[in-house]
DNA sequence: ATATCTGCCGAATAGCCGTTCGGGAGCCTA
DNA sequence: TAGGCTCCCGAACGGCTATTCGGCAGATAT
């Protein structure tokens, strides 16, 4: 959010810090505008309405942080064991969204409360996020059960995704909470 | 929701379910009244503020989700390993949001977006339940570590309250989802 | 210097939503 | 019959919010 960045990104990280915040539902556009250091009505200088800002950080904040999971997923060698692989796309997921990123944590906290209409359109994009998920899971799966993976990946995005929400920086740093949700899901608490 | 029930408990209703399904946000006084087969204004007989009934849902729903997993709890002989304790709590709570209840689904899905004043207040509530679990982790806890299970049950109660979120009636009953959720946080996705 | 374009502001508007107020219908009590 | 109480409605108000519109400063170009 520095003053070198031109309007429309100032504005889009204001929003998503917002979103990421209070929610999609307390998420003021003059509070988006203050953010980004200017008046709401400016905003429609470089956007057509408040949805539009609000569809473009969900569109982003999945984008991103997909790009940022196969990254660190496809790294690994072809041979690494789809088990690791899941372990390092779970890692990945939640240090990239304890490390501070605005727009993963915003996806993760307002895409429950869009408008239904608005919903449909994100989720086109959030299909690619979910489906890379179900391969990792089906691939690591040791039963192969479809309708049991499936409830674990809802399982799973949910435990993740709450990270933002209760985390707070002090003993336990992104990295140790990263891989103790990988341990928890993989492992189980009491085996 | 019958028609024989007084207003004050129509209007309960109807905002537990309201805040089940289209969360704190979305909540509009004049859909609740609907729901409640009266208008608006006419909830100020009974209420004397929209903040009113939600806070009220909210504690009601946090009452009864605790007397529900505690009772299911406490049913097991004393002798019960502690393992078997959280088990049955973690089925017993999901079963319960499973099942219908508008009032602690309401809790699930909208505790988070709640204005900090009241969110403060019915933290009071709230920490009676996450106690529990607390004490339930610590017992069940192989390794006896304090941050570990305190992340373990932010993870777990994230994950469980995520359900009626996704969770549609087919194939998979609330008793299945209800026991793949144990197995899963138990033992974990692949051990 | 004139014209133009970009990026922003000030003022104003329309709509929605919680809330208030006065009153009316039904019912119980005396 | 008269009074009072419960529960609800109709109308209206005020505040907040997204949005629109006209204009103004600064940079850039001609």
């Amino acid at each position: 959010m520095s003053d070198g960045d031109s309007g429309r990104k100032r504005i889009l990280d204001s929003a998503a810090f917002i979103l990421r915040t209070k929610g999609f539902g307390a998420a003021r556009l003059s509070e988006i505008a203050q953010g980004a250091g200017m008046l709401a009505p400016s905003i429609y200088h470089h956007f057509k309405s408040k949805d539009e800002v609000v569809e473009e950080v969900m569109l982003s904040g999945i984008y991103r942080n997909t790009r940022h999971i196969v990254a660190k997923v496809e790294v690994l060698g072809p041979e690494t064991a789809p088990v690791d692989r899941l372990r390092a796309a779970i890692v990945a997921h939640v240090e990239f969204l304890l490390s501070g990123d605005d727009y993963s944590s915003a996806v993760a906290r307002s895409f429950g409360d869009l408008p239904s209409e608005m919903k449909q359109r994100v989720l086109a994009a959030y299909a690619t996020f979910d489906s890379y998920w179900r391969d990792l899971l089906v691939a690591a799966s040791p039963s192969g059960n479809d309708a049991q993976t499936t409830v674990a990946r809802k399982f799973l995005i949910a435990m993740l995704d709450s990270c933002p929400s209760w985390y707070r920086a002090g003993r336990l740093g992104p990295t140790q909470i990263a891989n103790q949700a990988a341990d928890l899901f993989l492992g189980g608490f009491a085996p």
